[in-house]
DNA sequence: AACTATTTATAAGA
DNA sequence: TTCTTATAAATAGTT
């Protein structure tokens, strides 16, 4: 969804690859959140940078669906 | 994105929920596959729904970024 | 960091 | 219900 149509292989510019990732990034969390309320389901998500550092979201998880030991 | 605006809050309708959250799933699915492979990042993604069943999308995760122990 | 042209996702409809 | 299409939303390249 842009200028141009891109191919899904890796970003080689560097400074291209990390604007990239800070947006789909966040539009990814973002649509994390909504699949869970919109469709009360439970979702978890995680994200490592190439530079290791991690994002997460979660929401909440129903105790009826985690089997307690 | 669809022929209205929809607000983000729980889908009353049992049937137009299931089909929200099926579409909804695919993409989101799609979306962490094409930002591990654009911005070389390791994805992982839970999602389950509100009748217990699962499904994952895991990215490649890099040995570096896993301390062993 | 903000903008906008364009692509992509998807809400309704067929 | 599987396919279509109008429209909303995301985002690639630009400023």
């Amino acid at each position: 969804m842009g200028r141009r149509k891109v191919e899904i292989k890796r970003i080689e510019n560097k400074s291209s690859r990390q604007v990239t990732f800070c947006k789909r990034r966040n539009g990814l969390m973002e649509k994390a959140r909504q699949l869970s309320i919109l469709c009360e389901s439970s979702v978890a998500l995680i994200i490592i940078s190439a530079t290791g550092r991690l994002y997460s979201f979660s929401s909440a998880w129903p105790r009826s669906s985690v089997v307690m030991n």
